[in-house]
RNA sequence: GCGGACGUGGUGGAACUGGUAGACACACAAGACUUAAAAUCUUGAGGAGCUGAGCUCCGUGCGGGUUCGAGUCCCGCCGUCCGCACCA
């Protein structure tokens, strides 16, 4: 009978809805089995879902499926960052409101999701603009502030004139607002923070024990949490201003001190304000400095500029030195202490900045084999490199700077010159945002009693529907009565908190919710802590600071609140790498989709023409998928072609999953073929297969075979379990070709190849599986497999088949591989090398050379050095 | 600027703790099947050389080093990418 192509236009909907008639992917807390929690990053839903979300998605679930299949009861749930400003953008370009604009999505991109396939508990979705999702985030709200984890402070804001809005960093623009173009002013704005910074040792200490998390994030976390060891100190000023005797500086480089040549305050110093009083020019200085921006980015690739306050201090060791003050464009208000001693002899942005105001260079150190004044080039060798000091104070000459840095510290103290401290650059979380569309702050102002928590009867502060964006400014301002309530404690007028939440609080919880996302409280503490921590958790590397940083606070935080009962949210973490794609430019500079080109490709030499035109179209280089440059590809588009299977594949196969993968249409269709190819395989083995057990006693091509489904389903195994998808994809090419060429063996003398065929098919129908499940159903079922394929168990693995009886080694001379010797496994060493030095190609190499040397490696190599 | 990562054939990538570099796939070429195309199957291939089916030399961004042996470890460069606190 001829084979019909596998069709995943009708199979794939049919196997989703048997999947989900069977409540297949229900989870339940008290079901049998160890608990293991799979979670992707749940996405924004900002419209439809793009090609990184099938590439994340289809990991966890290869992890999820998997997981099952080795008797795991898994949690493997999805929801929506609903909250945001796209939403607020939309509204106010296309007057949808933001709430059915965020629900629309979200349905579009839920069915977007299922017809992927993915083993996903749906009774567990909820979305982030839930009322009873954000309910619960103000009761936790409530919680941290009773706990003082949360408080209000002024802090600087980007703030545009135009818009009356708060700004990102990214949005201001050279200076002006992205959407308005006005000129971004730096305003000091009264503010709710999270106190990230009361867990900040222990967020940097828990860090170690964090063994399944990427190396790299967490160097980044520690690198943002900052923490350093340095000291205050005290420079006095000659004349006091306004009471204020003396300017504290905080330094790391304490040793550096004799080289102080300055000292620069940031412009938003007390003492910089002061001043700006009595000095216009000065004053506009300052306006200009606060005009760089908020981010440290801005401040260190900006020109280093500073103003001379005319102010003079003491140096604190010799008093009779005295060093100037001025306000430097690259100091920031919020570390350390505002102001910093300038040392232009050891770092390179000091010294640029004396060179600029002509002010001293002097070293407080040379390298010992070189006593030379500084030039043009600071002198920073690492803190652990020997370096002689010039008159210290201390009496220390030939030291590194870690113990000269020590020291120091301890010499100041002593005298009650300064005080040793630690510092973190790690700030407190600012959390107000001047926006509609994300969770109220449920606090109240009331002008005779102040701040008033909501109390939590009256909870939700829910957002109200009929808002406007016309108006510039938060639409919670604008609304008419909303904001207008009757203060909880003295009854009188009083005005509720308009900012709400920055959308990265909603994230911080949200795993916890899935364990019990319909609960009236935020967690259910048997059943969070039954299945927390998450055991893998897969996302972008663009969450590894902040999302992950805050998650880990939020999980301590609802600790000391008593909302759970760990410390770590994530055992597992892993970051997937970006999706990426050609883009290819029209001679008018415009862009062109991957659709509307044509690729051809003669002797190596790609080229692209414009399909409606015919025009030749250059091939630009290849960048993350993005709108602006029209290099996506629409993974409905994809699934509806070639069945969510082979996108599965695809996106599983060749590039490391931490790595970026080019999504190109010859990969798509080389995953196609090989689905076609599977099919046609599974069907060949009809009639020569048998499904009975597998004898024992087997030898020849059965038991070639039978090692290759064994060793490839525990490879697979260990390649899904260590996330190296596109190793397992590789084991299951070479079993199938493997399989292929037993098939296409006419002369196959074996007895008992019908039952070790059953057993190969099987296994890889189980092997593929997690990765193309759709298939795998209909395979399985094509071979009268029991029940569901879902529903199998990981086969068991015969340890007895992993290794050969025979191995074959190289043999090389002098480094250079010569030949090769095939040899019993474990072979003693002086046999093994008995038999190198009798290989043809050996002797006549060494020629009449002595053998000086053998070295054998045991099962691994032999090398003649002659 | 600071911090981090990466660099292997025409392409994506394999290579476990230093032990046969290029598994597997894509693309390409030749052949089979076909009226033809598609699909499928078979075969080939890192580069250079040698009167040639075997062997030699070169080869993992560049330059050094350690080692019997380096894609892997160390030092110094070059290049590309990512993050930098109100995008999510």
């Amino acid at each position: 009978m001829t084979l019909e192509r596998y069709n995943p236009g009708a199979c794939e909907t049919r196997w989703q809805q048997v999947w989900t008639d069977r409540e297949t992917f229900t989870t339940r807390t008290d079901e049998a089995g160890e608990k293991y929690y799979v979670l992707e990053m749940f996405p924004y839903p900002s419209g439809r879902v793009h090609m990184g979300h099938v590439r994340n998605y289809t990991m966890g679930d290869v992890v999820a499926r998997f997981k099952r299949a080795r008797g795991f009861n898994v949690l493997h749930p999805m929801g929506w960052d609903a909250f945001g400003m796209p939403a607020e953008n939309a509204a106010m370009a296309n007057k949808i409101h933001p709430r059915s604009w965020t629900y629309d999505n979200i349905a579009v991109m839920r069915d977007q999701l299922k017809s992927m396939g993915l083993s996903l508990d749906w009774d567990k979705e909820f979305a982030t603009c839930d009322v009873e999702y954000y309910t619960c985030q103000q009761q936790l709200f409530l919680d941290f502030l009773d706990a003082e984890l949360a408080y209000r402070r002024k802090s600087t804001v980007n703030w545009d004139p135009v818009d009356q809005t708060v700004l990102a960093n990214e949005q201001v623009i050279d200076g002006r607002g992205w959407r308005s173009g006005a000129e971004v002013e730096q305003r000091d704005l009264t503010q709710w923070f999270f106190r990230i910074t009361a867990y900040n040792d222990e967020l940097l200490e828990a860090l170690d024990s964090l063994e399944r998390w990427p190396e790299k994030v967490r160097v980044m976390q520690k690198n943002w949490i900052g923490k350093s060891r340095g000291i205050e100190i005290p420079f006095q000023l000659t004349d006091p201003l306004d009471g204020c005797e003396n300017i504290p500086c905080y330094s790391t480089r304490p040793d550096t001190l004799r080289g102080a040549s300055f000292i620069a305050i940031s412009a938003d110093h007390p003492l910089a304000k002061t001043l700006e009083n009595t000095s216009p020019e000065l004053a506009e200085f300052c306006a200009k400095c606060r005009k760089l921006g908020t981010s440290e980015e801005a401040l260190e690739k900006a020109e280093k500029l500073g103003f001379d306050t005319g102010l003079v201090v003491r140096h604190p060791v010799t008093p009779d030195i005295l060093l100037p003050v001025w306000i430097g464009n690259f100091v920031l208000m919020d570390y350390g202490t505002g102001a910093v001693f300038g040392c232009p002899a050891h770092d390179q942005r000091d010294l640029d900045f004396a060179r600029k105001y002509n002010l001293p260079v002097r070293n407080a150190f040379v390298m010992p084999d070189a006593d030379r004044d500084v030039e043009n080039e600071a002198l920073v060798p690492s803190k652990s490199e020997q370096v002689l000091f010039k008159d210290h104070f201390t009496g220390i000459t030939l030291a590194t700077s870690q113990e000269a840095i020590d020291k120091t510290i301890d010499w100041f103290e002593e005298k009650g010159l300064g005080i040793g401290m630690i510092k973190y650059r790690l700030r407190d979380w600012g959390i107000s945002r001047q926006r509609y569309w994300g969770c109220p702050i449920p606090v109240i102002h009331c002008e005779s009693c102040g701040i008033v928590p909501v109390p939590r009867a009256d909870l939700p502060v829910e957002l109200p529907d009929d808002v406007t964006f016309e108006k510039p400014g938060n639409p919670l301002d604008h609304h008419p009565t909303w904001s207008q309530v009757k203060c909880p404690t003295c009854r009188g007028d009083a005005r509720r908190e308009t900012d709400t939440m920055d959308t990265f609080v909603d994230s911080s919880w949200y795993f916890a919710r899935f364990t019990s996302p319909r609960a009236k409280t935020p967690t259910e503490p048997e059943v969070v802590n039954r299945w927390l921590p998450v055991d893998q958790y897969i996302g972008g590397i663009e969450h590894a600071i902040l999302h992950l940083l805050y998650s880990r606070f939020f999980t301590r935080a609802m600790k000391a609140t008593g909302h759970l009962d760990l410390d770590e949210p994530f055992a597992g973490m892993f970051t997937q790498g970006m999706v990426v794609h050609e883009t290819y430019q029209k001679p008018d500079g415009g862009w062109a989709t991957p659709d509307e080109v044509t690729i051809s490709e003669t002797e190596n030499i790609r080229s692209a023409i414009l399909n409606e035109t015919g025009e030749k179209i250059e091939i630009g280089g290849i960048e993350k998928m993005s709108k602006s440059r029209r290099n996506t590809v629409d993974p409905s588009d994809i699934i509806e072609t070639y069945g969510a299977d082979t996108a599965r594949w695809f996106m599983l196969s060749d590039s490391p999953p931490e790595r970026d993968i080019i999504w190109t249409e010859a990969g798509i269709e080389g995953a196609w073929r090989f689905v076609q190819r599977l099919w046609r395989l599974v069907h060949d083995t009809h009639g020569k297969a048998t499904y009975d057990p597998v004898p024992a006693d087997l030898d020849g091509p059965a038991l070639e075979l039978r090692k290759t489904a064994h060793r490839t389903l525990a490879l697979v195994a260990d390649n899904i379990e260590g996330l190296r998808f596109n190793r397992s994809v590789a084991h299951i090419y070479e079993f199938a070709n493997a399989l292929t060429a037993v098939l296409g063996d006419k002369a196959n003398p074996s007895q008992n190849l019908a039952p070790v065929l059953g057993e190969a098919v099987r296994f890889l129908i189980l092997g593929f599986g997690p990765m193309m499940p759709h298939l795998g159903e209909e395979c399985w079922r094509a071979i009268g497999g029991d029940g569901l394929l879902v529903d199998q168990q990981w086969p068991e693995i015969d340890q007895n088949l992993m290794q050969d009886d025979t191995i074959t080694i190289a043999v090389q001379v002098n480094g250079k591989r010569r030949d090769e010797l095939t040899i019993a496994r474990d072979m003693a060493k002086e046999d093994i090398e008995k038999a190198a030095l009798a290989l043809g190609n050996v002797v006549r190499d060494i020629g009449d050379r002595p053998v000086r040397k053998v070295i054998v490696v045991p099962n691994r190599i032999v090398n003649v050095v002659a």
